[in-house]
Formats: structure tokens, sequence, C-alpha cells
DNA sequence: CGTAGCCTTGAGATGCATCAAGCATTGTGG
DNA sequence: CCACAATGCTTGATGCATCTCAAGGCTACG
């Protein structure tokens, strides 16, 4: 069992296995990614770049503020939150990751990362070294309009961070990050009426602008009126039109 | 004095007059737009498409949210406002746009802009086809690399504003309001402790998420304790580093 | 010169923060 | 595997920052 050759037989089978799951063209969060909507032939050519990956452990930084930036990174499991600093030390939220969401674009401008990475739980990211990234780009214009595409995409959501944060108040804040949830785990093909968060409330504080006891006490307000089911971070959606309601009917 | 030879001549010269000053290698926003630390001969490249502009009246729209997305902006002359709309119709500013600064980004991700952009006085453009200047985005690196920092630039900058709207009080906010309208205006190379604001305390409120009689409040608040001069929309900083310390020294 | 939009200031209301206490859950070391 | 510590969550009481409503003055523009 423990001979040289079977050793190798079994790494040789693990390598092969490990060649293939790691292929963009073969990941389940294709569509999602980076890759997504780029034809099988370009896809190759992400394949050559897109070569390891890294764990992080829950609480565990990706990357800090002040890192040198060298690579973006696609999410391939688990949860990241993007955090920015004052200088006299608080905080912001600016952002949750979930699979197929890419971590780093601040980076590019200034070669430096301004943002801190942190696992929300055991996570892995497929690494994409950036300037290969830009070479391939070059010459495949389906994967540069992609990039492009993605990198505007981040904008647009800040953007609707924006509007949440200047004209919400608290409760449709909430409404609007439980809905939000929702929707990307439906995108990731789980059932979007239920599901487990994985950050505290304090981080759901964080990034609404609350703090941890208003976002608890909404959650039990919500749950009073039977609009979700709560139990610590098991969060059940038992009336979405009136979670919609709640964000776009301000009485006037 | 009207002949048509006269009149022509006039043409003439106006033409080539028109066309040295709408070149971006002549423009004296080069250093801080999109042609940015790129070399005369990349510069080239980006006058090619870059050929015309437009302008608009006070108060006009340049594009709505929902327009199709064709070209970038890029401000010449002016100031513009970002907005985004709730369903319900309120809206939050997300941006203020002086020359030099990009409009249009947001467009890039799905075809079809998702905010608006208004004139706050009689401004002018530069109107970058989006398509072509992918194409030569390709050919040339220089070019590419920068279009790609000052996309990420938009999303540090809006990471900044999270900061500010989650976390920051209303005395903080304009604080830092004031700072940053300030060294834009530097910037452009005029005075930085000296300027007339382009907008109203109403926009100055909703890019800050607070009412304008907050703002309002604060901007004769700080005048009563000798940090700023205020007459209307002229503002004259006299306290520089007290300013920056209400932004970054919360007592605890 | 008149009107409409913009700005300032006051008084009072309120939504969220703060402070505090106890309970629940998770993780860990014996 | 249990016990206990640490961390996270809930809920209540109170306070304050900012909003809301209101009125009057200023400014710009036709």
């Amino acid at each position: 069992m423990n001979s040289l050759n079977q050793s190798s037989a079994v790494s040789a089978q693990k390598f092969q296995r490990e060649c293939l799951k790691n292929a963009c063209a073969n990941c389940n969060l294709r569509e999602l990614c980076v890759p997504g909507g780029i034809s099988p032939t370009d896809l190759e050519q992400l394949d050559t770049i897109v070569a390891t990956r890294r764990r992080t452990k829950k609480g565990a930084t990706l990357f800090k503020s002040g890192d040198g930036f060298k690579n973006l990174f696609a999410v391939r499991s688990g949860f990241y939150k993007t955090l920015v600093y004052t200088a006299d030390g608080r905080n912001q939220i600016t952002g949750f990751q979930a699979p197929g969401e890419l971590l780093g674009l601040d980076g590019v401008s200034t070669e430096h990362h301004c943002v801190d990475a942190v696992a929300l739980e055991d996570s892995e990211v497929c690494i994409l070294p950036y300037l290969e990234l830009e070479r391939i780009a070059r010459d495949f214009p389906p994967l540069q309009h992609q990039l492009h595409r993605v990198m505007s995409r981040e904008i647009v959501r800040e953007n609707s961070v924006l509007l949440l944060l200047g004209s919400m108040k608290a409760e449709e804040r909430v409404a609007a990050f439980i809905l939000n949830i929702s929707e990307r785990y439906k995108r990731l093909g789980y059932a979007s009426g239920e599901f487990v968060l994985r950050m505290t409330r304090q981080d759901i504080g964080s990034f609404l602008g609350l703090k941890l006891e208003t976002v608890s006490r909404i959650f039990s307000r919500f749950q009073g009126q039977g609009l979700i089911e709560v139990k610590g971070k098991s969060i059940k959606i038992l009336q979405f039109e009136v979670l919609r309601q709640i964000i776009n009917s301000r009485d006037l």
C-alpha cells in the first residue's frame, strides 16, 4: 500500500483530476465568473494563465490594503468580504464576494490594493495574473470585452450600494440586503428562499451603515411581521413581495 | 466682408484651429484625462477616434438611465453630476465630474446606462466611441492599461464614498466633501483654497446622504468656527488642517 | 422689477445609536 | 466528549444627531 509505485500512481491520478477540475472550461461557475459568455476556444486561452488556486481559512486575509497588486482573484468556493479603513481605524465593508465573483480590481489603478479581502469561511480562489490577463485580452477581443464588463459591473454594483447608503432607511437597507443575498444564492443554483448567512450581524451592519443591534432588531421585526424566519444565521424568506415593497414604496 | 471668399477663409482658419484644439495631444487636460501618462505616439492613436465634442446647457442631460451605451465622455469644461434612482423616484447623486474626468463607464457592463448624467453648468465633453477605444486599446498596450486604470480608479473612488456614507457623521462628510472639491480644483490648476461650488446644497446633500438643511447648518457652523468662509456658493478654506482632523479623529 | 429657485435658521419630532444585561452558539482544551 | 470560554445575538431603556416642517431673506434671471 505504501510502495513508491502505488503512491506515484495515486499522485498522477490526482494530478489529472486537478487539471480537469482546474480548467475554467470545466468549472461549473464559468457562466457567472470571468469566462461568462466566452467561446470554448477563447476559454482555452484563459486556462493557459489560470494555473493556480489559493485557499484561505476563515478569518484569514487574502490581501491587505497597501499590498502590491499582481493578481485578480476569482472566488471558487466560500465567501469573502472587502473592507476599507479611515485613518483613525474605523472601517466599512464595501462588499461581500460569493463564488464566481472577482476580487482585487481596486489594485489596478495604483498597483497597490486599497481594501482588505478577508475570508468569511474556509474559502478558495483562482489566481488570475493580471498582466497576463491584459496580454491575452489584447489577442482575444471577447475576453477583453468581458474583462471590461466585469469592471463596469463592479462600478454599477457600487452605484446601487451608494443609493442604499445615501437614501434608504434602516428597514429598506435590510430588506434590500436580504433580497440581494437571496438573488446571489439563486444564481449559484441554491434555493433562493432559504439560506445561511456567512457574515455576522456586525458585518451586515458595517456593510449597510447600521449598528449590529439595529440589524438584529429589524430581523426580529421582519420575523414578527411574518416576512422572514430567522434562526441565528439561517434565513428563510416567507414573503418576497412584501420585502420588495418595503424597498420601493416610501409613503410620502 | 461678407463675400464668399472671405467667409471661406475664415472657416478654414477656424477649422484648423478646431483641429489643433481638439487633439488630445494639445489638450491642457491630457495629464488628468484618459491620455494621462501615455507617450505622444500612442496619443496620436487616441486622436484618431476622439473626433467630436458635445455641449450641454446647464441642467441638460448628457445621457439618461436606460439609454443605449455607445460612447464614453471626457469632461472638457464645466461640471456634471451623475444620479441613480430608486423605483419610487428618490434619487442619489453618485458623483460630480470635473474637467478631465470620465463619464459613462456604467454603460459598459450592460450596453445601457444606469445613471443620469446632468450638466451643473454649460459644459462640454469629448466623445470617445467605446468600441473604437477597445479596438485601439488592443494594439496599444499603454492605452489599454490606462483604460483599465481609469476604470479601477472609479471603483476606488466609489469605495471611498462608501466609507463616507457608511461610517462618517454629518460634519465629517461635509469636511471631506470640501477638501475633496478643493483637491480637484487644485489639480486643475486653480487655487485650492478658494472656489465656487457648481452644485446646490440639495445636490451636496444628496451626494453626502444628508438633507440640504443639514449641509447648510454645517457650512454655517464651520464658518462660525473660522474654518471656512461661506458666501452662497463661494467657499474659502481658512484652516485646511483642522478640516482634515475633523475627518480622521473621532473622539472615542 | 418681479418671480422662482436657492439658502439660512429655528423649533420640534424621530430614527437610529449607545449602553447595558442576559442568552445562545461555537470552538477548544482537558 | 464534556465543560467552559469566547464570540455572537437579542432585547430594553435612554439619548442625541439628523430629519421634518416652517418661515423669511437672498440671488439670479427674464
